[in-house]
Order: C-alpha cells, then structure tokens, then sequence
DNA sequence: TGACACCGATGTGTGCAGACATCAAAACTC
DNA sequence: GAGTTTTGATGTCTGCACACATCGGTGTCA
C-alpha cells in the first residue's frame, strides 16, 4: 500500500545520500519547496494547501507537516487556519541562513548573493583580525603565521589546489582567532565564495605577489599583537578583491528593505 | 479525552497569546528545549528520546518531532537512528538565527551575545554608511537627514523615549539604505541591543553632544554621497559606542571556535 | 429598502494515537 | 576479527477529533 507508483522526491529507487547528507522525505520536502519559494516560482502571497503539497510531492501528511515548521522557522512560509500556507516577501527570509543563502546561491539571485556575503565579509574581516591580534590564542597566531608563509610559496609556484585549500584555512582561521562566534560562523561562506571563485576560473594561476605579501603582514601583525596593522592590512586585502569581484555581479538589482516602525 | 490532567507545557488552560506570536505546543515545545539547551541545562552530547520527550513536556509525538525537526534546522541537536536526539555543542549553532540570540540573551551567556552583536554591529554599520553613501535612493537620504536632526534635538532636550526611538529608526536607515538584505536584517538585533542599553540604565538622560552631532554628520554625508565621510562618521560613533558598553561585558570568556578542516 | 451586527456552517491547520518501515548500533556467531 | 543477526530508535503513513478564522446567511434596526 505504502509505496505509490511514482514519487515526484524520489530521485531514486533506493534512499540515495548525497554530501553525506541526510536524504529523508524530510529533508527532501524542504529541499524542494525551500528552492522553488527562493526561485520565485512559489511566489510571496502565495497559498499552498498541506493536503496539496502531500498529494504534490506524494508524501504523508507528517512529512509535509514538519517540513512546513521549519520553512516557517526560516521564515519562508506562514501558516493560518483557514486559508493554508502562505508563502513570505523575501523580506522575511533570514538572509543568515545557511540554507536560505544556498538557495539563492542557486537561483537567478546568485549574483546578489555573492555581493552581499562579499559585502558582509568586507565589512567583518578586517575588525575580525583587529580583534584576533588582541584576543587570539598563542597557537593560532603561529598556525596562522605558518599558513599565510605557506600560502605565498603556493602562490608564487602556480599550486593551484594547494594555494585554495590554504587560502580557506587562513581566513577561516584569521576569523575564528577573533574569538566572535559570529564572525567565526561566516567560514562556510567565506569557503564557499573562495572556492566558487576559483571553480568559475575568476582567479589567476598565479595570484597578485602584493596580495600574498598583505596575507603575510596581517598574519605577522596578529602574531604581535599590533591590532591597527592587521586591520588595516585586511582591509587593504578585501578591498582588492572586492574591486576585482564587483563586475561579477554589475548591475544585480539592489532590494532596499523598508524599515517597519 | 484530549486534555491531560496536568501538562507541563499548558501555562493556561486555554491556548493564549503571548505578544501576537502564536502559542502553539510546538512553539512552546521549541521554546522550552531551546532555552534549556543554550542555557546549558542540556549539555552538548546530552541524549533524549523522543518518547521520553513526550512524557516530560506532556504532549503527543508529532509535536514533539515538529520542535526538534526546527531546532535540528538551528543546529542545536541531532538525530540518529537508534540512538536519539542529540544535543550538539555551541560550536554548531546558528550564531545568526534570531531565536537562537534571542535565548543567548536570556541566559548566562548573555553578555557574551551582546558583545558579539555590538562587534558584528561595530563592523558592518560604517561599510553600510559607505554603501548607502552610495547606493540608498533619495526620499532614504532625506528621512535619514531627518530624522538625525530630530535625533539631536530629542537629545539635547532630554527626551529620552523620543531619543531612543529616533537612534533606533537613524541605524535602522542606515543599515536599510546599504542595499544589502544581511545588513538590513541587523535592524530588528540593533533595536534589542539599543533598547535593552536604555532599559537597564546605561544610556545617560542627556546623549553626549558630539556623538549627536556625529549623527547629523554621516546623514548629510550619505545625503550627498560622500562614502568616505559617511563611513567614517559612523565608525566614530560606533568607537565610542564599543568603548562605553566595553566594561558591561568585562572578562566574559571568549569562545574560539576551532577550524574545520 | 438598506446597512449593519450577529451567528452558525465550513474548511483548514493543530494535535493525538497507533501502526509499520527502515536502518544503524550493538550483540552475537563463527 | 570479520561477518551476521538482533534490537531499538527514528522515519513514515494513516484515521480521527478539535480549534478557530473566514464566509455567508439571517435577523434587527434605522
């Protein structure tokens, strides 16, 4: 009784994992549901029945029913009796979440997507390393002096993979050395935009000499202690990349969110 | 039949509202576990069971597995099979989830969030000053003027609930007039921040003059463009601002969040 | 006759209870 | 120690009862 003819979430006979991923009808729901809102497909004002969804995506009531509680807790969709589930302005999406922010990074908004997490890192990188050259651990200053010299050899040979993996790891560090578990949060992103960029054949094969050098000096700045010259050298490093990412996303529209008072 | 002698869950007999939010047992349900388990009652690596669950919060299984469906969306458990449901480490939550701050706040560790908040806040406003200076349309520009003019004056008068609502609506502006979605969800964190300063007296009756002037000067700096001016103005304010809050958080142990590799 | 307040019908989410399916940890066998 | 079986938890499905917002009909009053 329990398996229908044809399931529209099963990708597969079997229940597939992908990224070590859980493949639960769960998950699956949301994947499916939280993609096409954010694609705009389902467009804000929308109104989805449960009992539609189920038949929709041939899933019991529960899967539907859970995966709707957590599209309501990003923000996504709404639920009231009597009329169903309405799907939110964009507005109301949390733009911090990990999978919101993965969704849009799939939809036509990838291009503002990328300008506001490179924005937002722009903004936090450099008081991250302020606060890593005050606060950070001993080891991690040295870990951090180490990787940003092994980072510009990479560079300066042409080691490619070896230059990216070291490239994450020292800014990954760098924010998680400021002892703000917010900043330190933004790693995934900040992996996830670097390594984007090079995939997309946005980075040379032989980065900028200076901007290794800058890594150097901020690193070498942290380990001292010296707070203004790891700042300042941070932010000389991301305003040279966001000036070299900003005709990636020329002429991405930008949403002014109105403030509700 | 339904209603069980005692619910441990059921404040009030009648499901009630509790500021406009709805008061359903799963939002009660996701409240008590997540306030339990950022306030460390239920310690990272701490194993519940589903049916345990229901007993303890007196509720049946499909509320129960709803709540932990979103608080797994946080971060702030795991399932495995045959095992249970897994509190995970502060290392794993959402640090950006509005809840999750929002029960931070409400614990031991609640200057620790704030300082984190006024960090994130110290960092992004003056890159949200630049990008407004350059970006935000024209009628922004001209409320912001206002309201900074009507911000010093309520200051200067000592109209203190005046004062905060103008502060609030000023960095609220400004965040919105950057373009930038993340920075403009910031609003509804700055507002607690900028309330809760006022609520628990750290706001004196009359706000320094300069600091009020300093105000004036980054709206008539985005007003005519002036990113450089605009992104300093607020980076002044926002100097002065960390270093008045900077002994509320006095040694709050810092959390270093390890690199993933 | 028209406008308005009341009130019951209706449909939808919410919550409950029980069953079976699935799968990974743990125990067991060889 | 490797492979197999057992076991116990979550995952999924289903039928039912209830709460309650919305709609439309009915009655009252001007």
């Amino acid at each position: 009784m329990s398996p229908p003819a044809a399931s529209s979430l099963a990708a597969g006979p079997v229940p597939t994992r992908l990224n070590g991923m859980t493949s639960s009808l769960h998950h699956r729901a949301i994947e499916n549901l939280g993609t096409r809102i954010i694609a705009g497909e389902l467009p804000a004002g929308h109104v989805m029945l449960a009992e539609q969804l189920e038949d929709e995506l041939k899933v019991s009531r529960s899967v539907i029913r859970e995966a709707v509680r957590v599209l309501q807790s990003l923000g996504l969709v709404e639920t009231t009796k009597r009329v169903g589930i309405r799907v939110l302005p964009p507005s109301r999406w949390n733009p911090f979440d990990p999978q919101v922010i993965r969704w849009r990074l799939a939809s036509d908004a990838r291009g503002a997507q990328l300008r506001s997490l490179a924005e937002l890192r722009a903004a936090v990188e450099p008081a991250a390393a302020e606060l890593a050259a005050q606060n950070a651990p001993a080891p991690l200053r040295l870990e951090l002096v180490d990787v940003a010299y092994a980072m510009r050899d990479a560079g300066l040979n042409g080691e490619v993979p070896r230059f990216l993996d070291l490239d994450i790891q020292f800014h990954s560090l760098l924010l998680s050395g400021s002892g703000n578990e917010m900043f330190a949060n933004l790693m995934g992103q900040v992996a996830e935009t670097l390594t984007g960029r090079t995939v997309h054949g946005l980075m040379p094969d032989h980065p900028n000499e200076a901007a290794l050098q800058w890594h150097v000096d901020v690193a070498e700045a942290i380990a001292r202690g010296d707070a203004a010259a790891a700042r300042e050298g941070s932010d000389r490093i991301l305003r040279r990349t966001m000036a070299r990412m900003a005709d990636t996303w020329t002429e991405q529209p930008r949403v002014f969110i109105p403030v509700r008072r």
